[in-house]
DNA sequence: CGATAGTTGCAACTGATTATTAATTTCATT
DNA sequence: AATGAAATTAATAATCAGTTGCAACTATCG
């Protein structure tokens, strides 16, 4: 009974192999900001029976309980990630699509000052920064590893 | 022959009514950062002949000229405003909806920084931030302007 | 005015996501 | 280990924002 069903067991849900699956698949390292259908792929290549449908359901539920955390970089499709201890936001290259994730105490406290200037309290934000790296033969082969 | 048809040629776009009508509407103060829905809506209510289909297209060309920008704000569907001259960010209350435009040049500053520091070459960003009015009088009745 | 390239409205389509529903599975209790 | 209620599933249809193909129209230039 691996760490999984801990995880699923505190967040009230009944352990499914779906939703262990699908768990696994986003612990894996390589899978940091995936979306549904790319979890979807991966199941299928494992020669899992599931259903997209599943797949879109169980990741809301993660995201409800707070074991992922949604993203909707451009491109129309949201996007996963386990939900870290830490608040962070993402730096993404368009070429290669690689994601830095990134910190920086002094913006989130500029965003703090401006809401509280404009008399609204802060419960969320999103910050996205998109660009290209400059390193090209690395974003190529990046690109490459990731179809 | 009012200056929005000269914003038009300027564009290389035929001065056609759904252009000059869909302007119109964007130019409203009402109707800063409007959804395409809404726009075709409004225009429904001007009891105009138009597809949804048009304001769509009119909209892409409009943002590809240079005319409107669009953002995602949270919700899924798109938004549009009227280019301003400068730079700036917005802050959405969650309850009433209106949007407050802001620019931070500190903010700025760390970006810059931050893709730099990652090596990457900072093409564009978003940063949008959630909260709610302070002034819940003020709020509710901003949020039943706005039906 | 007449030609032609750009536009339009419609309807059908897409891609991402959600709702419905009948069948299956989990899991606490026998 | 067997049981049964409640949760969960797969499959399918439905939805929602946005796009596209196309025949009919229209702004603009000579």
């Amino acid at each position: 009974m691996p760490e999984q069903n801990e995880e699923l067991k505190r967040a009230g849900l009944k352990i499914t192999l779906p939703r262990i699956k699908i768990l696994a698949i986003l612990q894996d390292p390589n899978n940091q900001h995936i979306s549904a259908e790319d979890v979807y792929k991966i199941l299928l290549e494992q020669q899992e029976e599931i259903g997209l449908a599943t797949v879109y359901r169980v990741l809301n539920q993660f995201d409800d309980a707070g074991i992922v955390t949604r993203h909707h970089f451009e491109g129309g499709k949201s996007v996963f990630e386990l939900s870290h201890k830490k608040h962070h936001d993402h730096l993404v290259c368009l070429n290669c699509g690689k994601v830095v994730e990134f910190e920086d105490d002094v913006i989130e406290q500029r965003q703090e000052d401006i809401a509280k200037s404009h008399k609204i309290k802060l419960t969320n934000h999103s910050l996205y920064l998109y660009g290209e790296c400059e390193d090209e033969e690395a974003c190529e082969a990046y690109r490459k590893s990731q179809l």
